[in-house]
DNA sequence: CATGAATGAGGATTCATTCAT
DNA sequence: CATGAATGAATCCTCATTCAT
C-alpha cells in the first residue's frame, strides 16, 4: 500500500544504454504488476527479469509507486493511441459506428492482455497514480464525437443518449468481457474463453445495442 | 524438519462463542481484502481489527488462501441471492425487464460496495479459489430467464439475442461502472462520482438499449 | 499469490566484505545447529551471533535447510581430510594400524567437538542432505587400505575380515564414545568424561581389538 | 531447548479410561520424538496422532519437557531389560558371550527402532532428562559380569580387558550401526541397509573381536 | 476426565529500500 | 552507469501453553 513519504522521483536515463535498460525494467514491470497485482509485484523479480540490479530500478523510477505510474500513465497513453486510430472513419462508417467501435474495443483487448489488469488495478488501489501525462489535443475521443453527433442527426442513433453514454456502453462491455472471462463463465453457464462463443456473443450484443 | 505443504484445512468452530469469534473475522476480512487486494490485505491487521489473536485465523480458515476462499464463495452466494430476488417479477414486468435488472444491478452494488473488489481481486488472482457450492435449484437465473423468453415472444427483445448476451451486458456495464468510476471520470470528463450525473447516465443507458 | 515452492538457492558471495560475512555466518552456524540440533538452532540467534542481518543468511545460503547443508558438507570434507593424513604412515607401522588409527579417531573427535553431533543430527533427519562434492582422487580411505591388505598378508589382521569391518569398527567405537559419554557413564557406573579414564579405555580397548 | 521454570509435574493418571489415554499419549509420544527429535516433535501432532485433547497432554506429563522425560526413562528401562534377558546364560556360553552379546543387541535395535534414536536426542540436548526411575537390584549388568570374569580366567577374554571395556564395545558397535547406517553407507561404499551385507558385517566383526 | 477457545512469543522467510564501491 | 552487500520492518505462519466450560 502507498507509503507516505518523500517523493522520490526517478532520473532520465541520459545514455543509451541507460535508455535501453531503462525500456527492460518498464517491460518487465508491466508484466509483473499486470500478473501479481500491485502489491503482488516484487521489486526483486523484476530486477531479475530484466536482467539488472535492482538499484537501476530506484535510480530510474524513484520507488515503487514511481515505477508503478508510470506503467499506469503509458496504460493511459495506449487508450487514447487507440482512440486515435479511429481517426480513418468517415462518414460511411457512422450507420455502423457502434459495432466498428465495440469490435475495436474487443480486438485491442486481445492484443493487450495486460491493458485491463493494470487498469483495474489502478482503480483498486485507489486510483492514486494520476492522470496521463501528454495533455491531448482537444477532448479526448474528438473524431468519434463528431461521428456520432452525426450519426444522431441521421437517427441512427437516439437523440436524447449522450456520446458519453453510448462510449461508456461500449467501453464497459468490452472491458468487462476481457475481465471477467473466468468467473463469468462460471456464472453464466457458457464457455467464454472459446472463440466461437465469443464471437457468437459480441454478434449478439451487437444486435441487442443496434439492431435494427 | 522438511516442510510438507500439507493443505490446512481450518475447522468448525462449534460453540456459540467460536463462531462469533469466526464471523468477526470473516466481516473483517471480507473489507480488508475489498480495501487492500489480495497481497495487500495483511493477516495482522484482520487479526487486530476483529480484536482477535490471529492463529484464530489459521484455526478456523487454515491460511491466508482459506481466509480468501471463504470470502470468495459467501461473494458469490450475494449474487445468487441478488438473483433469487426477482422472483417477484411477473408478466406485466416484462416490457420494462432490462432496464428493471439494470437498476437493481446498480442498486446491488450500491448496497455491496466491496462486492465488485472481491470479484476482481479473484479475476486478477486467476479464479484460484473455486467455484459455489451450488446446492443450487435448477439453472442460475431461472425465472429471469423465463421472463425474457416471454418478451422475445412478444417481440421486444430480439429472438437472435440469447438470454446469456442480454444479462452479460446489463450484468457488464453495471460492474463496470462501479468499478471504473474513478478513472471513467478522468477519461471521460464527466464526474460519475456525482449522482445526479450517475442517474442520467443510466437514463440514457436504457434508452440506447431498451429505448422506444 | 500463491507461492511455488522454489528451490532458492544462495549465492556466492564474491566481494571480500561478502566472503568474510558468509563465513562468519557459516561458522555461528556450524556451532549453533551442532549445539542445538536441526530443529533447536534458530536463524535469529544465528544471525545476532554471527553480528550481521539475517536476510544475509538467505542470500547466502537460501534457507535453513541450504544453510545446514552446507555445514553438513563441510563437515564431511573434515572426514576426507582426516583420513589423508594417514598419508604418512608406511609400512613399518602395519603392525600398530589399528591402534593409530583408533587413536587418531579419538583425538579427531576431541579436537572437532561438533563432528559426531553434526553427524547424528544429518542421521536423525534421514540423511536428506546430500552426499559430498566427491571431487575425490580413487576410493575412500585408499592408503588405508593398501596397509591394511598388507596386515592381512603378514597375519596380523584376520584374512577373513574385510577392510569395511575393520574400519566400521574403530569408526565405531571412537564415534560412540565421543557421543554417547555422557549416558554411557550413568549406564556402566564409570566416569567416561574423566581424561584417564578415557585414557585406560582405550588402552584396553586397543588391547581386546588387536591385543597379541 | 529447555525452559527454566517451575517444574510443572503431571499428575497420574487414575481411572482406567485415563490410563488408556496416558498410555497411548505415551506411545505416540515415544514414536514422534524419535522421528523428529526433540524440537522436531509437537505436542499438537502428539495429540493428534492419540486422538485427544492436547490438554490432556500437560494434565498428564506437565510440558513437553516431561513428557520427553517419561519417553526417556521408559527407553531406559528397556535398555535394563534386555540385561536382565542374559539370565538364561550359564557356564557354557562363556566362550561365545561376545558373539551373543553382539547379536542380542543388534536384534534388539531391530526390533527396537525408535531406541537409538531417543537415546541419541538425549545425548543431543546435553543429558538433562535424568537417570532411570526404578531403583536396580545390584549392580546393572549383573549377570553378565559374573559370566565374562568366568571367561577371563578360563583366559577366553584377556585379563586387562575390563568388563566395561568389553561391554562398551560391544554396545558402541551396535548402537553406532544402527544409528549410522545411512551415512556409513555412503561413507564406505557398502550398502549398510542391505540385510546380507549387514550379516557379513556382523560376521566379520565377530571374528575381528573373538575370532580365533 | 475431557475439550474447544484463546494467546504471547516466537520462527522462518521476504520486502522495499539504502549503502559502499 | 552499474552492482554486490546490507538492513529494518514486516509478513505469514506455528508453537507450547493456559483458560473456560
Amino acid at each position: 500500500m502507498a507509503k507516505l513519504k518523500t517523493k522520490r522521483e526517478g532520473i532520465e536515463a541520459s545514455s543509451v544504454r541507460g535508455r535501453a535498460t531503462r525500456d527492460r525494467i518498464f517491460r518487465v514491470a508491466t508484466a509483473e504488476f499486470a500478473a501479481k497485482g500491485y502489491d503482488g509485484a516484487r521489486i526483486d523479480v523484476i530486477a531479475e527479469k530484466a536482467g539488472i540490479n535492482k538499484q537501476r530500478i530506484y535510480a530510474y523510477f524513484g520507488d515503487k509507486d514511481g515505477l508503478f505510474t508510470e506503467v499506469w500513465k503509458h496504460t493511459l497513453d495506449l487508450l487514447y493511441e487507440e482512440d486515435s486510430q479511429f481517426g480513418d472513419l468517415g462518414e460511411q462508417d457512422v450507420p455502423n459506428l457502434g459495432r466498428i467501435i465495440l469490435k475495436s474495443y474487443m480486438d485491442f483487448h486481445d492484443s493487450h492482455p495486460e491493458f485491463w489488469r493494470i487498469f483495474v488495478i489502478e482503480n483498486l488501489v485507489g486510483g492514486r497514480h494520476g492522470r496521463p501525462s501528454r495533455r491531448r489535443k482537444g477532448q479526448p475521443y474528438g473524431h468519434l464525437r463528431e461521428l456520432y453527433a452525426m450519426g444522431q442527426k441521421k437517427e441512427f442513433y437516439d437523440k436524447n443518449v449522450s456520446f458519453e453514454a453510448f462510449i461508456f456502453v461500449l467501453t464497459g462491455i468490452s472491458s468487462f468481457y476481457t475481465s471477467n472471462k473466468k468467473t463469468m463463465t462460471d456464472t453464466l453457464g457458457i464457455n467464454l474463453l472459446d472463440s466461437s462463443v465469443k464471437e457468437r456473443l459480441i454478434e449478439e450484443m451487437d444486435r441487442m445495442l443496434f439492431g435494427k
